[in-house]
DNA sequence: CAGCAGATTGACT
DNA sequence: GTCAATCTGCTGC
């Protein structure tokens, strides 16, 4: 609960269904907050992507392949899954549906609230730069978040929690797309399982993104 | 603005 | 040994 703002923890319930397109348009508006290095940020995911265990080459567990890596995706929703890409960067998702269905939505971009001086520190830009928080691997960086924060609750982690969105005035507007970067997975990557903001200018855009 | 190469490490074959 | 759910900076038009 954050008090100030009259905003709720999302519950257990959110993150074990098995709708995985459903839940990654839904967490477009919530708030993701880290408490990392006594450097408390937050901000409101504008884009996600969902990845599903069972018929989609692009996620690591597809076929419901364990691996070390991915042993981490088979726990009950509502978990932290961290893993490191192209050696260098750490991409942040959620962990979904029930205990051994290795689903997960993959944070994609945020637009800041607040803590914005410790995010422009660690990304190394100014304050009000869009490029903070705007891709999987800046967004984790801005938050403070690596391999450490793999595999957390994240109902009762104090370190990275998710709340309810905030009321608006006007609605925002979700749309679909094809995911970015999963070329490699034939036909599953013709997915529309890639979910944005419309207009929010904190959603990164990649050249070739169709 | 499009296109491409480089960075850099761990997971998997 | 190969390649990856990416980002940045440089090239050239």
């Amino acid at each position: 609960m954050i008090p100030s703002l009259g905003l709720s923890l999302l519950k257990p319930e959110f993150f074990t269904r098995s709708e995985i397109t459903k839940i990654a348009a839904e967490l477009i508006g919530k708030i993701l907050i880290s408490n990392i290095g006594g450097e408390p940020t937050a901000g409101i995911i504008v884009e996600t992507e969902a990845y599903s265990g069972t018929d989609d080459r692009a996620c690591h567990a597809h076929n419901k392949k364990r691996t070390p890596r991915t042993e981490t995706m088979f726990l009950e929703g509502g978990h932290t899954y961290v893993y490191l890409c192209y050696g260098m960067h750490h991409l942040f998702n959620v962990v979904t549906n029930v205990e051994g269905e290795p689903d997960a939505v993959l944070i994609r971009a945020l637009q800041p609230i607040d803590g914005m001086e410790a995010m422009a520190q660690r990304r190394g830009l100014p304050e009000n730069s869009l490029k903070i928080s705007r891709g999987p691997a800046c967004l984790s960086q801005a938050l403070g978040i690596n391999k450490s924060h793999n595999a957390l609750n994240l109902i009762t982690s104090e370190v990275i929690q998710i709340y309810e969105a905030p009321k608006r005035i006007a609605p925002i507007k979700i749309v679909s797309s094809k995911r970015i970067g999963v070329d490699f997975a034939g036909k599953d990557s013709e997915k529309l399982w890639r979910f944005y903001e419309n207009g929010n200018p904190w959603v990164s855009s990649r050249p070739t993104q169709k």
